[in-house]
This record gives C-alpha cells, sequence and structure tokens, in this order.
DNA sequence: AGTGGCATGTAAGTGGTTACATGATTGG
DNA sequence: CCAATCATGTAACCACTTACATGCCACT
C-alpha cells in the first residue's frame, strides 16, 4: 500500500508542473536555481519523487522523441496533483527549524582568533551580497517584462515577486548583521587591551 | 576504524561544552532554547553524539551522585575538542542551503485562495514577532547583566549578543515580508476585478 | 497512586547527499 | 577525440525525527 502523503519536495515538483509541463531534467535544474534559493535537492531526489507522484496519481508522463537530443519524458500535472497542491498552500505550517553554521560559529566566536572569524563573516557577507544582487536583478527583470502581470495575486509572475522580495530582504539583512560582526571584531583587534 | 570528522551537532555540543560542564540532559535542553534558534537537535541524536565525541578524545565525562534526583553523567571538553572547535570556527562554511516551506507556498500562491492563503502569512508573522520579541528580550537581558562583558570579543556573552543580534534581524525582516504579502493579498481580495 | 521533571539510552524510519552507472548528441 | 550538455536512473551513506524503553525522585 502506497503511503498517501507527500513530501515537501513533491509540492515543490507539483508547484513546478503547475506552471508548466517540465521533464525530469529540466526539473533538476529549477531546483537548483531559482527554486533552490528556497528549496534544493538534486536529480538522484527528483526522479524516484516523479515516479511516487505518479503512482498516486498526480502527475502523468508522455514519452517526447528529440532527434537533436536525447529522449525524454515530460511530466504533466493532473486536476487531482492541482488539488492536492492547492489544499497544502493554505494549509499551517508547523514552525520551520533553522540550522544556520554561521549563526552557531557567532555563538562559539569567543574562542576564536578576532581577525580571523572577521575574515569569515566579510566571507560571508560577499556571498549574501551576491545573492542580493541576484535577487535584486531577477526581481527587476520581473518587473520591466511583466509589470502588470506581476500584481495580480493569481499570476505566476505575483508568487516570482514576492519570492524574489523575500530572497532580497532576508540577504540584505544577513549582509548588514556579517559586516556588522566582522566591524566589531576588527574594531577589538585594533584597540586590544583595555582597562 | 573511527570516523575522524565531526558533525555540525558534534561543534554545537562542543561549543556547549566549552563554556560549561553539562550533562547530556542540559545539553538537550539547550540545544531546545536558545541554541534550538540556530541549531536545533533532540536527545536522541545528541547521547550518541557524546558518545563519538569522547571516543575521539574530545571530551570526557565523570559520573556524578545525586541525592535528591538521578544521577548523571557530567560531560567537560578536552584540549584536544578545544582545538578542534577553535579550527572549525575560521575554517570556511559552504555555502549554506536554506530549506524554508513558507517561501516555497509564496512561490505557488498564485494557486492558492488568497484570503486563506493571507491567513497563513499572518500567522507567520506573528510567530516572528514572538521570536523576536524574544531575542529581544535576551538581548536586553546581556546588555543589563553584562553590558561591560558583552563588547568583549573574547567573552561568551559577546556571542550571546551578536547571536541574539542575528535572530532580531533575521526575524524582524521575516515578520516585515509575511505582513507585506499578507496586505497584497488581502488589497486584492478586496478590489478583485479590474479593466 | 499519579504526574511531571530529571536522566539516559536504543530502534525504526524518512529525507537528503554523494557516488555510481549509463548513454545520446553537439561543438570545439 | 574530448568535453559539455542533455537525459535518466540506482545504491550507499548520513543526519535527523519519531517512537520505544527504562528508571529515579519530588510533589500533590
Amino acid at each position: 500500500m502506497e503511503k498517501r502523503s507527500i513530501s515537501t519536495l513533491g509540492f515543490a515538483l507539483l508547484g513546478l508542473l503547475a506552471r508548466d509541463p517540465r521533464s525530469g531534467y529540466d526539473l533538476a535544474r529549477l531546483m537548483r536555481v531559482p527554486v533552490g534559493l528556497f528549496w534544493k535537492a538534486g536529480h538522484s531526489q527528483i526522479y524516484p519523487e516523479l515516479a511516487r507522484l505518479e503512482r498516486l496519481g498526480l502527475v502523468t508522463h508522455e514519452r517526447v522523441e528529440q532527434l537533436d537530443r536525447p529522449n525524454k519524458k515530460t511530466f504533466s500535472i493532473t486536476p487531482a496533483g492541482r488539488r492536492e497542491l492547492q489544499g497544502w498552500l493554505v494549509q499551517p505550517n508547523d514552525p520551520p527549524i533553522n540550522r544556520d553554521a554561521l549563526v552557531l560559529k557567532a555563538f562559539c566566536i569567543w574562542l576564536a582568533d578576532p581577525l580571523a572569524a572577521a575574515r569569515l563573516f566579510r566571507e560571508h557577507a560577499d556571498f549574501h551580497r551576491a545573492q542580493l544582487d541576484y535577487c535584486q536583478q531577477q526581481q527587476d527583470e520581473i518587473r520591466r517584462r511583466f509589470g502588470r502581470e506581476m500584481l495580480r495575486v493569481d499570476s505566476p509572475r505575483f508568487a516570482d515577486y514576492i519570492a524574489t522580495e523575500r530572497g532580497i530582504g532576508y540577504h540584505r539583512e544577513y549582509e548588514r548583521w556579517c559586516l556588522w560582526v566582522a566591524e566589531l571584531l576588527e574594531r577589538s583587534a585594533g584597540a586590544p587591551a583595555e582597562g
């Protein structure tokens, strides 16, 4: 007897297929970017999950012959799949668990060499700045190409818009914190001994 | 042959034991709160990990007889453990993976009923507001009790200070986004049809 | 006698990562 | 001929969650 419940990854795939039919390979690419910004998965997780969704009747596939490239399977969401997804969307989430190794390091930073630690935080600041720029650029692109559609809450563009906005806010705040920590560490290294 | 590499949870435990010797039970409590804000673990993960750290010579324990409560083992970090931890602290992190079900839902929100979705986002706003208040309160307490120590980068209070600051920034930004999304959804439900 | 906190562990299952495995086709 | 991209899968391993299991002690 097949288990009825669907994993979060399953819903992620349904969410992508609700926009367009896709091959497993395409889905894997999309799960790296842009979906990877909030839910990552590799192809070794995706192919089995697609098979499971198909057994549950939530997606179907058809074989597509290609001349210029290897043949592929194109998956589509079924009406049942769409219903499942819509139900999940308005279901309350259980409290999110954060696992952030950098904050854990921050919690132990009193044991580290301040300047080496500052370097680490500056590296992370750079990373989040880059992510921030990417999100900003994506959002600008959406605004430029779909300015009208973007504000219709029943359009995928609206969903893209608010998701990129979260990315912008998240990485901007994270970068701010990293730089703030780095400065405290560096200032203290500059003026070490006191009273 | 015992594997040499230490899991992030292992470092979290070393980080706590570097502050004070603790029992597994105490560590489990601390891993719920306050460490749970950035790295959660249950006792079923902690006890085996402590045993592993001990086999690696990074912690030791002594049996403590108690009259008023069940006996316990008190774990302490060893010099080797402290060295491992200090080395890890300044090691570059691999890019953090974010898994956030709410942002995933946001990415699919165009399929959902706007008002039901708005409710979900307001619930999350409440959650992050509560977390924000908690972090703020913890930081105020640190400032009040350890205002001097808090600014010394080699003090655990400094680590507490910057970790709570991250919590404040994170949850403040998350709350802001949730409320912003909820408003967009509600406004659109108020004025649905357009040209 | 029962509840709740202290205290320590193991077992089973799930979700996710890394590595293994194969093969077509295009372009340099 | 080689590397890169397209394309699809399996296997082994690891981290984490949930459930199982036991027992002491204090308070009501």
